[in-house]
DNA sequence: TGCCAGGTATACAGATCGGTCTACTTCTGT
DNA sequence: ACAGAAGTAGACCGATCTGTATACCTGGCA
């Protein structure tokens, strides 16, 4: 499934802020302060905290990050990267714009099962940061376009006169199955929205056939 | 728009944390604090400011709260509290199960461009909470369950035999919308999801018509 | 050999955190 | 007249916050 090059889907996210070199001891405080921030909520995770589970002095953290911030900043790159690079083998492997989109909440739906019970990083973090001007906004906000681009580009050649319009419903209908995904509002949430996908593009296929 | 008795729509949802007798000061105190809680984050905000732009003394909001948890409780119970004050009369005044989904949609669309810009104050403390015997986790999931309730009660006399698929679908629309509003992913969200949700409304009541 | 990046260990600074305390005042209802 | 609720003013506590500093160790590389 070849995407316009308006979306590359390999490329990396972070064009915008600098990234930092990971030594081995940036690579375990990186590691180590996601899960803290995914699980706590980024203000309720210290820098000592991470420094013990990292298994690193609070020096290390400071000599390669500079700033909280910047490993606030650091794991939401990281975070952003790795979904993309999870999700674009399976759309690589989906033959049609149908399976295309289907495979996108399929993959977010494993993605969420495997480490994910608190829903969206990006949408969390958000939360917790109100200035705009913050390095990290520009990765939460860009993860959110680049994600809205892929669906109304993946539906165009399916309805080109639509795809705007579609690709918003169906962000809409992925952006509700992870929050309530996240705040456990039901079960299977990420499966009901891959449905109600399957159902609405059915819907714009048979339209284009029978019109 | 009367609805069933298991989603009594005027009762407040806080029959589980108690609640506080709001003198004076503690309800300038939780103006405050609302305001400050949404603005910037639950964490990021401490008492003493609370204190300071309530005009009020430290002691009094440890006289009055006992201790920041309850303020926080006291937030999201007030939030939840005047949502449903908000949308019930305009529940009131729809005439038709159709109507009254579309009501939901508009309430929320006119609740968040009032004074809601950072998107839904629960998933935003969701986010910052992850203590589930946290007293403020209970508000938040009540408000969610009640909303997909409402959502499913609704459709239920359109559509009996699916009214759960489709208030489900119902509820990922609004939350989605939620979120692509607070996060800015494109304008005009909340409309967005109204649109769909009278397109599929529509089909379900096309099909009921015709089979 | 010597250099230096990457690291440990630890102490420290200044600010802010949630929370408590004493002392005094002001208003209201009986 | 008096009690009690609600409040101000402000000092104080121990803990924790982000961030910095000094001193030392280790492995690889020119």
């Amino acid at each position: 499934m070849p995407l316009p090059s308006s979306a590359p889907i390999t490329s990396t996210a972070s064009n915008g802020p600098r990234r930092v070199p990971l030594t081995p001891g940036a690579r375990r405080a990186l590691e180590a302060a996601g899960r803290l921030f995914y699980d706590r909520g980024i203000h309720a995770v210290g820098v000592d905290l991470i420094a013990a589970e990292a298994g690193v002095t609070k020096k290390t953290l400071y000599d390669r990050f500079g700033s909280k911030d910047q490993i606030v900043v650091e794991y939401l790159a990281d975070r952003d990267e790795r979904w993309r690079a999870f999700l674009a083998p399976r759309l690589d492997a989906a033959h049609t714009p149908h399976d295309g989109v289907l495979a996108v909440f399929e993959a977010s739906r494993d993605w969420m099962d495997a480490s994910s019970p608190r829903g969206c990083s990006m949408v969390n973090a958000h939360a917790e940061i109100d200035d705009t001007s913050h390095p990290a906004y520009a990765i939460i906000t860009g993860q959110k376009q680049w994600m809205l681009t892929l669906f109304t580009d993946l539906v165009r050649p399916l309805a080109p006169a639509s795809a705007d319009s579609l690709g918003r419903t169906l962000m809409l209908l992925h952006e509700g199955a992870l929050v309530a995904h996240g705040l456990r509002i039901f079960p299977g949430a990420l499966d009901h929205a891959r449905e109600q996908a399957a159902v609405l593009l059915a819907t714009v296929e048979d339209s284009r056939a029978t019109g």
